[in-house]
DNA sequence: GTCACCGCATGAAGATCCGCATGAAGATCC
DNA sequence: GGATCTTCATGCGGATCTTCATGCGGTGAC
């Protein structure tokens, strides 16, 4: 039996738990290892993934990743598939024997999902196709690290804000107690404002978040969607929505 | 006050149902020992079984095998029959001197001889035949184990969700009391997706996990056996399966 | 105080594209 | 030969993004 309450307490002490999700039994940072050839990349990731609150290391090929792998001993990996010295496949299996626990996740190319990546979700990896957005990244990496620390005891996929909740695995949208469907870019616009609530996002950051780093279209389609996203999660009830002017977007619960 | 209990509940038993099943009486995690000399297939089922948290150990031949099972004392055995030093047969006679109790699942290629296996798992044990699919691994593991730790009370092999019932053992399924006759590959796509209930489960996701690990075809499969399974389970019903465009598929109760 | 401007909200229309559902034919297995 | 599985092909509609237009409100110039 749960009550709102519980949900709310969620949401208020979001900061401190939010730490918590991201620490390790015996309390340091998450460490995830970034694995990426082209330099630019990995440097956008790691300060992605570092603002994120986890401590990040990068490499660009797969004999330096294994190394990282042994001595560093990440809890996750994000891995090109596509790299200069080594096969994914081939990474993949000394990365397990080395490690048998660490989720993996995999950046490939789009088209060539079907031929190789045939088998890697299967151990409970994931993987994202290039170009993929940081939301994407950042949310399949926290999946990932939610399961396989699922043993230690901390799983929750709900997001809450107010009487707006988001469920991360299931991709429902509840206010109030009433489901609310929305479309993937919705989703993962609002997903991006909850995990920040009462704090303003410009719109450069959420283009730069939410869309694929390789959006070349204008930035009012974050109006576009905010708008979008009023209309089905704000119709008729308290704003949680709010503009700053010059400034950006934030949501709150009411008041 | 939310009416999400349903959702808690099940949200927040799903894991330590999951752990349940895989303790042995001593609370240590379950042990699998996977014999194979394909490094890569070993390598895959491995990732698989971990996943499902069993404790796992694979060797490449039957003198390691005999050794590991001695030394690590298994619950559950995963033999293909063709290894490189020693004849299926031998192995198992070896095995059985060794631990009496222990079930095994055989792997054997798809035109071995039949009566052979037919010998071979007369003892309650069981087989796949190769290619196989993962799900099919699972499962048949998991009923190897249920039966064999039957004693320890827990054997449950039906899955529920909402209206809808599946038993593993017996491949029924019904919806609302109405028998429903599913073809092989719609019962295994329909047990994963209610082992996986109110999670969305990408299409590679499940052509990994429901398909033969050596499938070479294309993702719209998948999209085609929903169909089928909508049209026999959803059938005029509140539906049950629903898809979430750019993300995959998932299963839940009328809501 | 008045006026012009700028940032933002929203609507509408439309073009393109992708995801998906489904029908039907071919292949395979028992 | 029938059930089952798979591939092929087609069509629909949803989703995304662009563009244009209008309106509102706050802000600063004068």
């Amino acid at each position: 039996m749960v009550s709102l309450d519980s949900m709310t307490v969620t949401a208020s002490t979001s900061t401190a738990k939010k730490r918590a999700e991201l620490l390790r039994p015996d309390g340091s940072p998450v460490r995830v290892l970034v694995v990426d050839d082209e330099a630019s990349l990995a440097e956008l990731l790691s300060l992605a993934l570092r603002y994120e609150g986890w401590d990040i290391r990068a490499e660009g090929d797969g004999t330096a990743a294994l190394r990282a792998a042994r001595e560093w001993r990440p809890d996750a990996v994000l891995l090109d598939v596509m790299l200069p010295d080594m096969d994914g496949l081939t990474v993949l299996g000394r990365l397990r024997h080395e490690l048998p626990e660490v989720p993996v996740l995999f950046l490939t190319a789009k088209d060539a999902v079907e031929d190789r990546i045939a088998g890697l979700t299967a151990g409970g990896d994931d993987y994202v196709t290039k170009p993929f957005s940081l939301e994407e990244v950042v949310a399949r990496l926290r999946g990932l690290l939610r399961r396989a620390g699922a043993a230690a005891g901390r799983s929750e996929s709900l997001l809450a804000v107010g009487d707006l909740l988001l469920d991360e695995e299931s991709h429902d949208v509840w206010r109030g107690g009433q489901e609310i469907h929305l479309t993937a870019t919705e989703f993962e616009l609002l997903r991006y404002l909850m995990r920040n609530p009462r704090r303003v996002l410009s719109k450069t950051q959420i283009l730069d978040r939410v869309w694929s780093y390789d959006f070349g279209g204008q930035a009012n389609v974050v109006e576009l969607y905010i708008s979008y996203l009023r209309r089905k999660i704000d119709a008729g009830r308290a704003p949680m929505i709010h503009t700053r002017r010059g400034a950006g977007y934030l949501i709150k619960p009411g008041g």
